[in-house]
RNA sequence: CUACAAACCCGAACUAUCGAGUUAUAAGUAAUUAUAAUUAGGAAAGUCUGGACAGCAUAGAGCAACUCACCGGCGAAUAACCGGUCUCGUGAUAAACGAGAAGAAAGUGCCACAGAAAAUAACUUCAUACUUAGGUAUGACAAAGGUGAAAAUGUGAGGUAAGAGCUCACAGUAUUGCAAAGUAAUUUGCGAUACGGGUAAACCUUGAGUGCUGCAAUGCCACGUAUAGAGCCGUUUUAAGAGCUGCUCGUUCAAGGCUCAGGGUAGGCAGCAACAGGUGUUAAGUAAUUAGCAUCGCAGAUAAAUGAUAGUGUAAAAACAGAAUCCGGCUUAUGAGGUUUGUAGCUUU
């Protein structure tokens, strides 16, 4: 069982062939200001959720930028995950999904805040209306 | 005390809640869990340099290419660090600061505009020859022309028909002999010779030096595919081709090799965090640095941890900014403040 509110190593997205596959295959909707990648993979997996952020080094050239945004995108994300976690374990779904931060301005922490809940809710929606699909 | 300049220091703190990487200990067959410790910089940046380390080569020679260029020191190493010498610039002929440093008397080239001329000087001048004249050709030597960033070393005297380093004196620059000082660059003094510009960041010459590639190096383990196809060369020591830096020579290996198209993998471990280590202190040295003693263990990720929120507090949750094999130096960016030194001003005594 996992912690309430944690982000372990485990729950990453680390392979780069499946990074691959989620960009060329996987499906994809935006709330601005990100744009969510997600795919449905077929193999069982321990972890049923796995996680990746991104920020353009087009949109921020500095480092420090970049890696300002994509620990706020991990922090809000690991307050806010509790009621996808409890779908996909309640389904037994296995999904990859990446977050890709798409405005070019800094985002503040209130923002992202507000924002999330609206992004779990909306991957949910469209999770279960592909499984309906499928079967 | 204030202002300015330079150098150096610092690069905010604490509490609570939630979370991440690494290490250690304990429990567990294991996944993992618990506890504790620890977790970005002065530039981590630019990648401009010097090394360490690793692989390849070690059969070399020549050419090419690249780097450097006053002296000494330091150091693993460097043109780059430290100290000194000389020249130039700012400045007050000072102090201080900044820039520079083989060769222009080996050769080739270039020097806008203006100007007679920008480099084997000669337009205006003079002499001679030719010509009806205007002028043309050859030779001579150079003061003045008021242009330019730069014009043939400057001043004075002699000399002469008038002039000219033509001669002399003093001064300047360069080379050089002797003596003294200094480890040396060099300086000072007394002489000799020469004086017809700059540019070497234009080519070049001289001297010294440099194997090539960079941790995406490299070694190992695991997984997986195609033993399919097309083209070219060779299998006759008369050898295709490959290695040895870019080329040439030379040399070694050599029975299969090269190209196209297509397919597979893209996981893990080591390298990889203990040292040209950090901090403090004492000694030597102008300094870079070195030596002794004490003490500390100080990031190690891999789509990539080092964070988020709230509060205290503050003028302000602050500027530049995020490790990626590791160290030395350089360069660039940078908030608020502090310390020291120098200069100027004011006040007091």
């Amino acid at each position: 069982m996992l912690k309430k509110f944690s982000f372990s190593k485990k729950e990453k997205l680390k392979s780069r062939k499946q990074l691959a596959q989620l960009f060329a295959t996987g499906k994809y909707f935006t709330t601005f200001p990100v744009k969510i990648f997600f795919i449905e993979n077929q193999k069982p997996e321990a972890i049923n959720i796995k996680i990746g952020v991104g920020v353009s080094s087009r949109n921020f050239k500095k480092a420090v930028e970049r890696n300002r945004i994509k620990r706020l995108l991990r922090e809000t994300y690991r307050v806010n995950k509790m009621p996808l976690v409890d779908f996909i374990d309640g389904n037994k779904k296995n999904v990859s999904i990446f977050f890709l931060y798409i405005d070019k301005v800094m985002p503040t922490h209130v923002l992202l805040k507000s924002k999330m809940p609206v992004i779990i809710d909306k991957l949910i929606k469209q999770l279960s209306e592909t499984s309906i699909t499928n079967t």
